[in-house]
DNA sequence: CCTACCGATCGGTAGG
DNA sequence: CCTACCGATCGGTAGG
């Protein structure tokens, strides 16, 4: 009601710095060129973030929740460890998908955070592979899977999901889930008991 | 005998871009970083090298010659496709972990290039990329492999190899010959026959 | 290999 | 939201 035209300007900046650190890299990328895809002068851009940082902080931080609040409501369900992982690659394939210009930032470009927020990055990420790594512990604790290397498979798992922001086309004839569906189905086969 | 301070100059730039580029990424790494690394001053560079882009052009054609050099001696092998699949990952594999700070520059930061080189090393990559579908292609026609998605499998599998890097320790208890092994047969497991 | 320097661009600020 | 500006740093060159 008061500024209607700057409503959604912090939005605008993240969507565009998203876009523009995937194809530049953050490094790559100036605030200028972030304003000017904006139509705005750069020193604009600091009424509604305080650094460039600030920017990119805010896109891994808020992918971090997006893979957390996905995996949220599988990691407690009381279903068996193969179904559990199914679930948990087609949430984290889901986030990927539906993110696909800042999945690569928060993959690639959170090197760049200074601390604390690095600190605080690495820890968030390495709780969130751990749920990935106990479901393969506790499968095969549970003998559903067989005696894999669990370090190996879950970095074999991320990989594959990881990387498909750059091969995965909306249009393409595989949707989403045929992905998840195609990936788990491997992964599922080849350590299922 | 007329230079010996200067021998091998050449050989240290890269060495020391491949390092800074892996970790700070090329837009990140300014000449008076890699200059500073080798303790001279910038424009000393500029009698080895002609440009900063001729540098990442320089680590990301060799190691392209790196993975054709080493896939040549495979692809036109008389052996069965599962086999054929087998020595690729390995030889794959071998490259990234005898490389792994040129590895990421040849993975991450060739989006750099301006042309006409950025052409060139897209179709090298993916003249690659090829042998792997062929081989995985025949694999299929003969009736060795399942009917997979070829392009699907194709992606997988650079996935899992191309973020060994990331993960791989020289010192951990995995050698890359045992990354080979375990990645080739679990994937072989997943689509033989 | 160095000193000295170039114009361009960087992230960011003052002040309105 | 803008104009005007800051000091720092960028890739690169001239000349020795």
């Amino acid at each position: 009601m008061e500024q209607p035209v700057t409503i959604g300007r912090k939005e605008q900046i993240m969507e565009v710095a998203q876009k523009l650190f995937k194809e530049k890299g953050y490094s790559g990328t100036s605030m200028r060129d972030i304003a000017e895809d904006l139509g705005i002068k750069v020193s604009s851009i600091y009424n509604h973030v305080q650094s460039k940082e600030e920017i990119l902080k805010n896109i891994c931080i808020s992918m971090a929740d997006a893979f957390f609040s996905s995996i949220d409501e599988i990691k407690d369900l009381g279903v068996f460890p193969g179904e559990k992982l199914h679930l948990a690659i087609e949430s984290h394939i889901s986030v990927i998908t539906s993110n696909l210009e800042a999945a690569p930032v928060f993959l690639h470009e959170w090197k760049y955070l200074t601390e604390p927020e690095l600190s605080e990055f690495k820890a968030l990420r390495g709780n969130y592979e751990k749920i990935f790594r106990d479901i393969i512990q506790d499968g095969i604790a549970k003998q559903s899977f067989q005696e894999v290397d669990d370090r190996f498979l879950t970095m074999m798992i991320f990989s594959s999901m990881n990387w498909i922001y750059d091969w995965y086309k909306a249009d393409g004839k595989m949707s989403p889930r045929d992905i998840a569906e195609t990936l788990s189905e491997f992964i599922l086969n080849g350590i299922n008991k």
